[in-house]
DNA sequence: CAGTTTATGTCAGCATTGTTGACATTCCAA
DNA sequence: TTGGAATGTCAACAATGCTGACATAAACTG
């Protein structure tokens, strides 16, 4: 593992030879580019006193709205009981309803209050403008690739999910 | 900017028109393979008591060693109080060696011990798995676009970081 | 149908890791 | 040589992970 040299041998199946040099390329790009694609969003939270947690629970609120805490926490991969900390506050703040199931009154529905959409906006429009402008800057060939290898690092039930919402826009 | 509709306008200059929708799926990417990203190294981790911030430390001392705190930190984008924390049990824990700087004595510079080196190469060896089978599955042609969008998702500081630690492998 | 088990969500308390503030040491420049 | 700047350490606080205990609703079982 340690000889700076793997792939899948001389088999012939691959012309892949990736070095432990190219591989941890990538593992530093991913480590600088996450900052930059937080970076924005952080800036308009921190005026706010919230955090990165709060912007995740407003985005995929937004995305799916009426989705349960449940369904969230299992998107968001934290316990429901860190969720639940970040969701009273949002509640509270008049920025996410919380309704009880009518099927199920065990569950709560979730959605976005028009403050709450008011600021889901200004999030994602700080963190599209970077992804457009890095998009543009890498052309649409690098884009796929882009998509390519980041969906085969997810791990399986995480595509699953990103695939499922990918699927059905809105 | 909420019109689900972006480019650059029709002067011809480009035919990207990216919409919302098209951001926010790499959006919910970048969020999903980050968590894939972190997986493995994490388990490892939980089983010490250590957290990623030691990951942290220990990977960009291993690959610059001798490095000062100040200079670490700058990599790191954390304040120095932070990253004292961790380095200092990474140093009780006999990891990472900190030695008073010769030329300026205010300075330490920083090294993994054996023991560290060991657990670092645990840590990327991991991280590496990972990424190794994604660069498979994806290709070289989309790895190439996933390293051009990352690079220019960065903010620019971290972007000189980054291609200068390229440029000087080991 | 009663009683038990399972599922969902909330509340409380702890750990990690970010933050700012105060400070000691060392270096450098006026 | 002395005052300010740079580097790093210690202390205390905040955000957000975590586990555990619990209330309520639903589902299952005899």
């Amino acid at each position: 593992m340690s000889d700076g040299r793997s792939g899948s041998g001389f088999g012939g199946e691959s012309l892949l030879f990736l070095t432990d040099e190219q591989l941890r390329q990538g593992i530093e790009a991913m480590f600088f580019a996450y900052r930059g694609f937080t970076a924005d969003p952080d800036r308009i939270l921190a005026e706010l006193a919230y955090g990165r947690a709060h912007h995740r629970a407003l985005h995929f609120i937004s995305r799916s709205p009426g989705t349960t805490v449940n369904n969230l926490l299992s998107i968001l991969g934290v316990t429901k009981q860190s969720l639940n900390r970040v969701l009273r506050a949002l509640v509270e703040d008049g920025l996410v309803d919380s309704r009880v199931g009518t099927l199920d009154k065990r569950e709560r529905n979730l959605y976005l209050t028009e403050q709450g959409q008011e600021l889901e906006q200004r999030l994602s429009d700080a963190q599209r403008i970077r992804m457009r402008s890095a998009y543009k800057q890498a052309g649409p060939e690098a884009v796929q690739g882009f998509k390519k290898v980041l969906e085969a690092m997810m791990d399986a039930d995480m595509r699953r999910a990103y695939v499922e919402m990918r699927e059905k826009p809105q």
